[in-house]
RNA sequence: GUGGCUAUAGUGUAGCGGUAACACUAGAGGUUGUGGUCCUCUCAUCCAGGGUUCGAAUCCCUGUAGUCACCCCA
């Protein structure tokens, strides 16, 4: 026998293999080891953003590219040179969408939500797309649950919506994480501070480092968070936005911090958070990761604020709003690190093992049956030997076999077998499926 | 987008110029139709392409992918 095994491979071999085709770069497939993962990520989400009373949506991850140009900002990295654009065979400029806001709100004023009873709560989940280099926990199509919140200014809001992202993550059993809170103000309170800013920078401008330089022109409010030795002794002395909000702003923040100390929800003070999208104002906040050891410490989980211009920016009646959203696979991430036992343990109730192309066919309509009354079936009907399908039946944990042989097939009978006793008895084929509960409850 | 590092079976690793090793996983089998232990066998030409060499997985170049730092972000 072997040697005929060893001709045909001889001759099998000058075979050449066609070229696979990999992913495009930066995507990825999500396996079904993942996707238990996910599905404990995502459940849990819905589940309370239900209970908060959200209702979801679905917006299409195909927008006009001037949506995103608008919404999120011009001068943003995200738009400068991070999206997904193209012209379509009609002509038209679209995007695959990088963010979920600027969709959401797109659709508020499109299908009349302002019409509705205030606030409006949604929350989405999809896929994003940025142009990034790719990297551990960044990948150039990634996915996104959020939750947002329209029409409604008061700081409660605010508090709420943080709370839900705490919620979440509390429910996930995400330990060590924290919440980073800041106000970046008005418009008018901003740019004020922005001049601040850079004046006291541009003072202090021989003693920062090239990107900061740069950064002195573009996006001052990003100085701060600068990692350069140098930098950050400037920046330590720098003006800060919470010391310099408007009358409005300043009672605003104090007001939704009272609200996160009243829920108990730990959070730090951090006045060197700046955004990435233009849109936001007053609060926002990051979910981070605290790394224990060795971990990149800026990883953020993920992230929101308060952006009440966006909707009169996009068209619509000027309307507050806030929201939240955070990276599934950064979340899966550290759920995996978390080690939480989530493995999919595959436990069947009967294992069905075949002899023979009768047998094979009246193991199909037990299979029928046995699925049709919520019974756990595993088979291998691809397989011959029996006991190669007694060894996967093993494998997959089953509570019992159920044998027909050709000599079972003929007579209407069945054997079954409990695998931990190994006690078999033959059964009449009709009434298996009261057997089967008979065994499994015995 | 800039710079560094890496790339060997499904997974994790060894081999460091002379024609691929180990563990786990998976598949087949260990005489008649019975599993979980044990045993045997099978599965990579070393990311792709080019170059140096008598000879390369091992050196060089290019590409691709991953990864790290930066940029930025989820």
């Amino acid at each position: 026998m072997p040697r005929v095994k060893k001709e045909e491979q001889v001759e099998k071999k000058p075979r050449k293999k066609a070229k696979p085709i990999q992913t495009v770069k930066g995507m990825k497939d999500i396996l079904p080891p993942e996707q238990f993962i996910w599905d404990y990520i995502l459940h849990n989400s819905r589940k309370i953003c239900q209970d908060f009373g959200f209702g979801r949506i679905e917006t299409p991850i195909l927008e006009n590219t001037d949506l995103f140009k608008r919404g999120v900002g011009q001068a943003t990295d995200i738009v400068e040179k991070e999206m997904f654009s193209f012209e379509t065979q009609g002509g038209d400029n679209v995007t695959m969408r990088p963010e979920g806001t600027a969709g959401v709100v797109r659709s508020y004023i499109e299908n009349g939500m302002s019409r509705w009873s205030q606030p409006v709560r949604l929350y989405y989940e999809g896929s994003m797309f940025r142009y990034d280099k790719p990297q551990q926990g960044r990948f150039r199509e990634f996915h996104q649950f959020g939750a947002e919140v329209f029409g409604e200014e008061g700081s409660a809001i605010d508090a709420q919506i943080i709370y839900l992202a705490w919620k979440i993550f509390q429910k996930l059993g995400l330990r060590d994480v924290s919440i980073q809170i800041n106000s970046i103000g008005c418009p008018t309170c901003r740019n004020k501070y922005k001049k601040l800013l850079t004046d006291y920078y541009d003072m202090k401008i021989n003693k920062l480092c090239v990107d900061c330089k740069r950064r002195l022109e573009k996006n001052p409010m990003r100085l701060l968070d600068c990692k350069e030795e140098k930098c950050l002794q400037v920046a330590a002395g720098a003006p800060q936005i919470i010391d310099n909000l408007c009358d409005d702003c300043n009672t605003h923040f104090k007001s939704v911090l009272e609200f996160l100390d009243e829920l108990e929800i730990p959070y730090v003070l951090n006045p060197s958070l700046v955004r990435g999208l233009d849109y936001y104002t007053r609060t926002v906040f990051e979910i981070w990761a605290d790394g224990d050891e060795g971990e990149s410490r800026q990883a953020a989980l993920g992230g929101g604020g308060r952006y009440d211009g966006l909707v009169e920016l996009l068209g619509g009646e000027p309307t507050p709003a806030v929201g939240f959203s955070f990276g599934v696979e950064r979340v899966a991430d550290k759920v995996m690190k978390m080690g939480l036992d989530l493995e999919p343990k595959v436990v069947k109730d009967v294992f069905l093992v075949q002899l023979g192309d009768m047998a094979r066919k009246k193991v199909m309509k037990i299979f029928d049956k046995l699925v049709d009354n919520n019974i756990l079936v595993g088979e291998s009907l691809g397989k011959g030997s029996i006991k190669s399908q007694l060894r996967t039946a093993n494998k997959v944990r089953a509570k019992l076999a159920l044998i027909v042989g050709q000599k079972e097939a003929i007579d209407g009978t069945v054997i079954i077998r409990d695998m931990d006793s190994g006690m078999q008895e033959t059964v009449i084929l009709e009434n298996i499926v009261e057997d089967v509960r008979r065994m499994l409850k015995g």
